[in-house]
DNA sequence: ACTGGATCCTGACTGC
DNA sequence: TGCAGTCAGGATCCAG
């Protein structure tokens, strides 16, 4: 479900209703997410007002009062929305997050690959955010970067432009598709890229998110922001979830391959 | 030091 | 209608 696009979306939806109201109540139905949700979280939150509500990589982090960050991480089958706090529990719901205006945040998460963790204030900065690269729509993303993480790579560019070490966030979606924006074929050895191309890879990452973000994310399958709005950026594919169908520059059929597990859709006309 | 592959889990979909 | 097999938006871990 949520690539940075899909979890900013939500973030901001969660912002506009959750930001400066208490948590009166946190909720755990079922602790044994990707990690289990931290011992003791629930006592840790309770009566805390959230500040803020800030993303690192595809990491959600509630500023809770100066007691500590509760990070939320929705894995792939996540969602977190907001509803009212008598809304009936369907059957994946794990965790809710009672609100003083009677709304809750609630997690359902069917692959329980997703995480819920408390970040006490004043512990070293959790190993999960320490080992994460810059974020994309910032200027610590250029093409000098990323030519000089990339100069020793002989992995295929599509491979470690998913890496969050390099850059946060970039999930397969988006990396297909900006690897068709930016002309480049994602079997390509990172280090034989040379730094122009480089430098229109990262127009092109920061291009697609921003208009990701813009359109409310992608709606695969059951995506659907934190008030339960559908995204529509799906409807402006190139090349993701179109095998054989033909490449809209030049007409030859969109190819599908395997790269670590995971699909990637490319045009072989256009991406050399 | 890197690389590819396996892995966690459930649900949706396809083909027989 | 049922059943087996495949695949999915993520990211860590491990052997080689």
């Amino acid at each position: 479900m949520p690539e940075l696009p899909e979890v900013e979306t939500t973030r901001r939806g969660l912002a506009a209703r959750a930001v400066g109201q208490r948590i009166e109540r946190a909720v755990v139905r079922n602790r044994s997410l990707r990690w289990p949700v931290t011992d003791g979280m629930e006592a840790a939150v309770a009566g805390a007002r959230i500040d803020a509500i800030d993303r690192r990589a595809k990491y959600l982090l509630f500023d809770c009062e100066g007691r500590g960050r509760l990070l939320v991480h929705l894995g792939m089958s996540g969602r977190l929305w907001v509803v009212p706090r008598d809304e009936p529990l369907a059957k994946h719901d794990h965790v809710d997050l009672e609100l003083s205006n009677g709304l809750s945040i609630r997690l359902r998460d069917p692959r329980r690959f997703g995480a819920v963790l408390w970040l006490p204030a004043g512990a070293p900065e959790h190993m999960l955010l320490s080992s994460i690269g810059p974020e994309p729509l910032t200027d610590a993303f250029d093409a000098a970067y990323l030519y000089r993480v990339t100069r020793n790579r002989s992995a295929a560019i599509k491979l470690v432009l998913m890496e969050g070490g390099v850059v946060a966030g970039v999930g397969n979606i988006y990396a297909n598709e900006a690897l068709f924006a930016a002309g480049i074929n994602p079997r390509t050895p990172a280090r034989r890229v040379g730094l122009p191309r480089l430098g229109r890879l990262v127009s092109e990452v920061r291009a697609i998110l921003a208009r990701a973000i813009e359109a409310g994310g992608s709606s695969l399958r059951d995506y659907v922001d934190s008030s339960g709005q559908a995204g529509h950026f799906q409807d402006t594919f190139r090349v993701y979830d179109r095998e054989g169908r033909p490449c809209t520059v030049c007409g030859a059929p969109v190819r599908l391959i395997r790269q670590g597990n995971r699909s990637t859709f490319y045009c072989v006309k256009c991406q050399r």
